[in-house]
DNA sequence: AAGTGGTCTAGACCACTAA
DNA sequence: TAGTGGTCTAGACCACTTT
């Protein structure tokens, strides 16, 4: 049917179409709300309901007291996973005496890294405690839980888990930036030989929004890496969530 | 601070807690309107905004005149794509003498595949063209536009970009189900030895809520396939687009 | 102080679904 | 027909930002 759709469609559409159209590029002010009552003809509710449609598509940000914003892009950075562990970063890293593969990588872009470390000994959530075989219910894994930010920016999450009875004793108990955990494991005789890596898109649970200080309608990537022995024992697993504006996973596989 | 939140924010907190507690379980329905109303004290519009705060949330979906109800989630499918394209698929395909990759796949799960298959001559969207290394601004493509189905229900969406000046007068410019386009470009002598995959989360466009019928706040995986022969030219790009609350993309990456 | 968005009400009327 | 959600209004008052 061709019958008229609700008022508050009509104005989103509009408005909408005004920003695919680049008319309201990127960081411009959209007319203030009581410019589009009297534009439209409308309540202010009725108003308000069009513009809660596109922020929740992600096109435009509210600023309270400020005005309603057409969303700003960033420019996403790209992280490939194909290579991002392998024994010659490892190596380098290792040899330049520096401790975070990752902070080595970002500083060498000439950004600040930084990241906050949190270790503790959990009981690893469902998925987790399967990808690393932990049978017992109560088995326990030593969690870093690691907030990174790039120019203090909140720009990804990174939770490695490690079987306990892997990890007693060793660095990866103590809280502060180290190598990455292949490193330390393999100086324990725990060598990673594959990784298997599963990645969906999810919208943030609430603690995610506020972590990394996402804006609405930005959906996470959840990529987790399971390192596994030539035994294909589940040495580690690294859950990391990445701000869907930010990222970009690449992969470079051969086709054979 | 602990002052008291806005009034749609206690509610949703509210009910919020009660799914996460598993005490509302999915495909539960909700308390209708009214009964918030009276519940809650307060107006039909807050209970409104507090319930559209979940559903933004991907948490409920509404259905006009039935109620609202706890989201279930679907079961995924995962893929992996560090072997799905491989030599040794093609040549299991090939010597089927089946027409496509993917539908025998889906087959051999005893789900019932189809696909929509449109192909059309374009200018490719510029990520595209950047990637197929084609310069002037007019370089054409075949477009093969593919939406997929498992028992009717809309899948994935995949559109593969091959240079029009390869494609001419193959089947690739044959609007029908045929073998991974891989196989086809083999056949003309040009062999891809590398794919190379970038993977993207974002909020689907309206166009692709409609085709892959997606409920409200269900973000999707963008995930883009370069394929290079020996020289490192681009011989074809796919771009498979996922919902994802369906799909687990998989990589088994070597870990040296 | 002026301008912006945020919260909330009370009520009317419409549209869809199921019994 | 009864019950559910969907659209819309007119107006009050609050909270944040800028000048």
């Amino acid at each position: 049917m061709t019958t008229s759709r609700a008022l508050y469609h009509t104005i989103a559409d509009d408005v909408r179409a005004r920003i695919e159209s680049g008319q309201l590029a990127p960081g411009a002010r959209l007319p203030a709300e009581p410019d589009l009552v009297s534009t439209y003809g409308v309540s202010k509710n009725t108003v308000r309901v069009a513009l809660n449609l596109l922020v929740n598509e992600g096109l435009v940000v509210v600023k309270h007291g400020r005005g309603t914003f057409v969303r700003e892009r960033p420019t996403p950075i790209t992280t490939d996973w194909s290579t991002i562990e392998s024994r010659a970063a490892h190596a380098a890293v290792a040899e330049a005496g520096v401790l975070d593969q990752w902070a080595t990588l970002v500083s060498g872009l000439g950004r600040r890294p930084r990241q906050d470390v949190k270790v503790s000994i959990v009981e690893p959530p469902d998925g987790v405690a399967r990808l690393l075989q932990l049978d017992g219910s109560r088995a326990l894994a030593v969690l870093r839980h690691r907030i990174r930010y790039i120019d203090e920016e909140p720009y990804q999450q990174a939770d490695s888990y490690v079987p306990a009875a892997m990890a007693r004793g060793t660095v990866l108990e103590e809280p502060r930036d180290i190598s990455a955990p292949g490193g330390v494991l393999a100086s324990l005789g725990l060598v990673q030989v594959e990784y298997r890596d599963d990645i969906i898109a999810r919208m943030p649970t609430r603690g995610e929004i506020e972590r990394l200080k996402l804006p609405p309608a930005t959906p996470v990537m959840e990529h987790t890496r399971t390192g596994v022995d030539k035994d294909g024992r589940a040495l580690r697993v690294m859950v990391t969530v990445l701000p869907g504006d930010r990222h970009v996973a690449h992969y470079v596989v051969p086709a054979d």
